[in-house]
This record gives C-alpha cells, sequence and structure tokens, in this order.
DNA sequence: ACCGGCAATGCAACCGGTTGCATTAATTTC
DNA sequence: GAAATTAATGCAACCGGTTGCATTGCCGGT
C-alpha cells in the first residue's frame, strides 16, 4: 500500500501536522526534525495526494486549456498543437499541469462539471471567441485569451503582431520587390486577425502613395461573413480603428487552399494583363498555397508572373513550389506566454488587465 | 460564495449523507426528497467540487496523455493532434478529462508530481516509447500504449494497421499500376512502425513474384539507426516475426523530406535507366514529398515516369502536387480507441491485455 | 398488543492532506 | 530563581465530499 502523510510521521515519531510542515520546507520546524521526515518520507517513496492537497488548499495546480476541435485541417494542428506544447512547457516548469478541455462553439459551456473549483485558471485558445468568458468572470477564475482582446477587466490577453507582421511583408513586396500592383486574399474579415492584416496592407499602400488594388472583375464577396464585423472597442485596445473596405480583396469562407484557387483561378482568367496583380498577399498560408496552385493553372509562373506571400510559417510552408515568403508566427511562444500571464493573474487577481504581445517576423523564401 | 454540499442539505431540510444521496441518484432515497434535493441545488447552481469527489471516491476522472513535444515539424502535430483531439472527445462523452503531460524522452519520469494519485490511467502516445511503463505498473496504474506493444501483461495497445496499409499500396501499384521495379524509402526500420510496412513491401514481392528492387547504386544505410532491432516478442505479439533485410531499401535516418530530397536526387542521378525503379513508395509522406522533389529535379515526372506513394495521409498530402497517394491513417480513431481502452481497463483492472487495431485505407490520388 | 422487516434517513468516520491555535519545552530577561 | 519570551510541536478542525452502519418510523402478520 502506499504510504500516507499519517504513516511517515508515524515512522518519524511526529505529528502529521510536524510531518506537513516538515514536508513543505516550513520555517517553524526544526532543522533536525524536518531531516528525518525526509528521510522517512525518501525511504519509502512518500507521493503527497495532489488532489487532497488541492482540496485542502483550494489550489489545485491545474490550468484549463481550452480549444476547439482543430478546425482547419492543416492549419489548425500547426497553430494550436505548439501553442499547447508551449503551454504545457511553460505550465510544467511552474509545477503546472494542463487539462485539455473541447469548448464546443455551439454549446457554449466550457465543461461545467469539471471547471468549478478545480481549475486554478483558464487559457481560452481559439479563432471564433464564443462568450463564456462572463460566466469565467462570475465565476472568478482566472482567464487568458488568446487572439483575442475583449474589453473586459482583470484578464489577460495574448496577441500576436498580425498588423506589423502584414506591414512586414508589404514593405518587402514594395520596396525590395518593387511591386506596385498587389492583391489581397483573405477568410472573412469579420476574424480580427485577419481584419488586422488587411489593415496593414491599406495602411502600406499609403504609406508608399500606391493605389489599392482594385478589379473591376473582381466583385467584392461577403467580407464581414456571418460574423459581426469586427468589435471597436476590441480594435481600439489593439490600437487600430474600424475602417471601410478600399480595393477588391478576395474574400473566402473559410481558410481553405482549395477554395482560394477556385476563387483566384477564374479572375486570372477573366482578367486583362493590365489588371492582373504583380503580387498577391494571402492573409494565410493556406490561401497562399491554394493562390500558387492558381497561377500555375492559368499558365503563370510564381513568382515571375505574380509573386506571392502568405502568413502563418504553417511547418509545411518552407517545402512548398516555391518554398513560401510568409509571416513567421510563433505559436509556441503564445502558449508559454499564456501560462505566464495566467499565473500572474492567479498570484494576483487584482492585476489589472494586460496585453501581451507576441512578435511575428518576415521569412523571405522563394515565392516573391 | 458558492453553495457547499452542507448549504444545499440544510436548505433542503436533509442531512449532508441524504443529499449526496440525492444527488447521486441513489435508490436508497424517496423520490420525493430527491426532487426536493435536486431543485434547491437547480436553484442554488449547485455544483459539486470535483476534487473532494475525487479524495472521497479514490477516483479523479482524470486521464493523463502522455506525448512527446512533437518531434515532427509537420508530422507530429498533424498525427497527435488530431490523436488528442479523439482522445478528448471519447474521454467526455464518458465524463472524462484529459491531463495532458509532456513525456521527456531523456528524463523517462512522466511528470512523478501529479500522477501519483491523481490520475485513474495513462496512455503513452510516443513514437519511441521510452520506458517508464516500468514505473506504471509498479504504481498499478492502468496504461494504454499507442503505436506500441511490449509483452506486458493487463495493458493495453492500439495499433494501426501498417502492415495491412502498406500491402494495399503494393496491390495498388503492382496490379493496378503494372509496376514491377518498386524502391522503398524509409526512416530507420528500428521504429516498428516503419518495419511492419517494409515487411509489407518484402511479402507483396512474395506474393506477385516479383523480384525485390536492388540497385547497386545504393548502399544500405543504417538500417537500425541507434536503436535496437524490433523486438521479436513486440512482432510475434502483432502477427509477425523478424526479418532479414532484402533489397536496397534508401534509409534516412529521420522523417524528414529535405533528408529524402538529398537522398534519392543521386540515386536518379547515378542510376541507369534501366535501374530506374518505376515506382518509389515511401514510408511516410514526408519521405514521399522530398522525393517527389528530388524526381522533379532530376528532370522527370511524377507519376509518368516514377509514380510516388505515401503513408499516412497528413492533411496536406492531398495539397500536393501532384496529390499524393497514401495511406489514411487515422489518428483520431487511435485517440478514441485508447481512452476506450483505458476506461475498459479501469474499471476491469485484471482485464487481459488487448491488442485493438485501427483501420487503415489506402487513398488513390494522383501521384500513381 | 407485540414483533419482524423494510424503507428512509442521519450520525459519524473517512478520504489525505493543511493550518489556526493551544501547549509544551527551551531560552532569555530581570 | 521566577517570569516572560520564543521555538517547536501537537491537537483538532477543516477542505468538501462519500459511505458503512445505526436509528427511526411505519407497515403487516400473528
Amino acid at each position: 500500500m502506499k504510504p500516507r502523510l499519517s504513516d511517515i510521521a508515524r515512522i518519524a515519531g511526529v505529528s502529521k501536522a510536524t510531518a506537513s510542515r516538515a514536508l513543505a520546507n516550513s520555517p517553524l520546524v526544526k532543522e533536525e526534525t524536518k531531516r528525518r521526515v525526509l528521510e522517512v518520507a525518501k525511504q519509502y517513496n512518500y507521493q503527497p495526494n495532489a488532489l487532497a492537497q488541492a482540496v485542502a488548499t483550494k489550489r489545485s495546480g491545474i490550468l484549463g486549456f481550452c480549444m476547439h476541435k482543430s478546425q482547419h485541417p492543416y492549419f489548425g494542428h500547426s497553430f494550436f498543437g505548439p501553442m499547447l506544447d508551449g503551454a504545457i512547457e511553460e505550465a510544467r516548469r511552474h509545477n503546472y499541469h494542463i487539462l485539455v478541455a473541447p469548448a464546443d462553439p455551439a454549446n457554449t459551456t466550457f465543461d461545467e462539471h469539471f471547471i468549478q473549483d478545480s481549475i486554478d485558471g483558464v487559457i481560452l485558445a481559439t479563432f471564433t471567441p464564443m462568450e463564456p468568458i462572463q460566466e469565467f468572470r462570475r465565476r472568478n477564475i482566472p482567464l487568458v485569451l488568446v487572439n483575442d482582446a475583449v474589453p473586459t477587466p482583470n484578464n489577460a490577453f495574448i496577441v500576436q503582431d498580425e498588423y506589423g507582421g502584414a506591414r512586414a511583408v508589404m514593405r518587402h513586396l514594395i520596396e525590395e520587390r518593387g511591386h506596385r500592383k498587389i492583391a489581397f486574399i483573405s477568410d472573412r474579415l469579420s476574424h480580427l486577425s485577419y481584419y488586422l492584416r488587411y489593415l496593414a496592407y491599406l495602411d502600406a499602400h499609403r504609406e508608399y502613395g500606391l493605389e489599392i488594388y482594385n478589379n473591376p472583375k473582381i466583385k467584392l464577396g461577403n467580407v464581414w461573413g456571418n460574423f459581426p464585423r469586427p468589435d471597436r472597442q476590441k480594435l481600439e485596445m489593439l490600437g487600430q480603428k474600424v475602417r471601410e473596405i478600399e480595393g477588391t480583396p478576395i474574400i473566402i469562407e473559410g481558410n481553405d487552399s482549395s477554395q482560394a484557387r477556385d476563387a483566384v483561378y477564374p479572375i486570372l482568367m477573366a482578367t486583362d494583363d493590365k489588371d492582373l496583380p504583380t503580387a498577391i498577399f494571402a492573409a494565410t498560408d493556406s490561401l497562399a498555397l491554394g493562390t500558387i496552385e492558381a497561377i500555375w493553372e492559368a499558365g503563370l509562373e510564381v513568382p515571375q508572373d505574380i509573386a506571392v506571400a502568405g502568413f502563418d510559417d504553417l511547418p509545411m510552408s518552407a517545402a512548398f513550389t516555391p518554398p513560401l515568403t510568409t509571416v513567421h508566427a510563433n505559436p509556441f511562444e503564445m502558449g508559454q506566454a499564456a501560462v505566464q500571464e495566467l499565473l500572474k493573474l492567479i498570484a494576483n487577481p487584482q492585476r489589472e488587465s494586460a496585453i501581451r504581445w507576441v512578435d511575428t517576423h518576415l521569412v523571405v523564401r522563394k515565392s516573391t
């Protein structure tokens, strides 16, 4: 039978209380007594029962990592996977554990059962954050939101530098590659991330005094999808404003390469040479992949005829043909950051809410 | 303040014991009393404290899912990600939770701290299973091994049908595409999975009376890598035997596409036309990708000059150019199966060890 | 009227720890 | 040398549940 604290205490000839304190290295216990207790503990290979400790201390040492079943076949796992890795690693460093919970976007209840008293804090890592947020707040559970920032006090937010990364792409295309007609293709702009990338696309044009790509053959799709427009307050928290749509971005419903191909190909075919863009900035690598296929099928070359840049730097993007120029995201670091912020929040629940930026950087490969 | 069981009991006018039983729907409690208690519970939004329950019942409802930080950039997360999803989904269905723990291959201790009493069972999902297995056995923790089967009583093993999948590839190449000179490229054969794929490659040759591809230009690499040879007992459990290496498989150290390219290209260049294979069976999609690149660079076409088939069916494989013929693995289902077997093992710890096969199937695309 | 049996409930111990406070032992102060 | 202070330990309550067993009340049988 596994030894219990009471066993250790008895054998070491002290009370349960003293044994407990000795193991916790409390200054109340005489050094010699500590040694004795520790020795007995080691000898009998005593391991405290974490659950009992948790109920006694009201601190489980478990963090909830809540994510959707990965929506996108290769993006989903490539992004949230490393993020989870990062969270696990950082959690372990601080003797915390990660419990993964599915967030059902339909059913916004996050695993009611377990969460109540058993979790010290929660990381919500999704791309379409539902709003069980209020639920967490009501229950006073420290919460970190990844990829989103809502005007809620006392939470922390982890966001990657979408805008900066996209600006770097544009700078590269314009300054280093001399492009002046750059098209933009994206999943629904109602996603905060994509919208920020789009804003960078717009601002770059302003910065360099270029006209925004406007192709009469493109009829603007459903820019916002079925989602509400990006929230003004959220954008302000991220240092941005809501803006009108300019030019003719190609909007896909979903971060899906074959849809991108199907959308881009007919445009290329229907467009006069003078209306063709010389570069296409895809809001995600996945869309970039579809875009490249479409260009090939139209009998054109990447990057000679049309350059393509993406965003995310999926692990496979370096193996594309041609290897993709893109913005390197760092989900692993986001996971670490999320845990760090969460632990701060747990340590000091009155801490005011903070936005933690995670850097992105341009990776130039062969597609531009 | 959150209501406790004692609060509910008091308000409903019963004892803690009765309240507890009422909530557990025990037949000992009168229907009317149950109703009253449940009503009060609902009214006050009572949620039992899972940790307290866990310590009282000695059953935490938490399963450990133990995996390496995903080794391979695109394979790792694409495979273990869905597996984790499957485990989570199945666990949730049975009101269990998944705690993910990193398995440090170097340091074989699996999160000593938490595991002791707090976890009902463990799933070990790695490709190079370390042997903290003994540790789990000593502690009587039910254990499920994924992708491996060791001759240990009272555990369960989840393995996908590597052999069958690989046979299907060979059948396709030989019967439907008429290939007679088929090369094989693989990561180290000391990995059980790859070895089984190789055995299928050999057996198919025997079945169809073909000569195994033997290219004088290929010098056999380090077939076993730094790992021990596949274990005889393990193989027997999986219905196979240790066999001699036949032909000249191309062996890479690592499941890495660029290494595959670097290995295949010089062989193609150095080989007379008559020695060229007409098809290459790559033991993984990742290697298939590198192989295809090498073929292109050698100025040949896929599949016209050389057909290529892979194994794994990564989400991205359908987006290769050309889309890859491969064997569809089902990590999601493996995750589900792992949880199912684990729960059986928890319910009946004396259950004898079982191997659970997860199907694979051929997906024919354009590369063959 | 008495007893046995059963359904419903409550008491109190238990799971395995932690911690406030009282108690004792050891040391200092006057 | 007694009183006051401090260091070390133990007692017992507590965290929030579950469960074995005793108790109560009600019923039918004789």
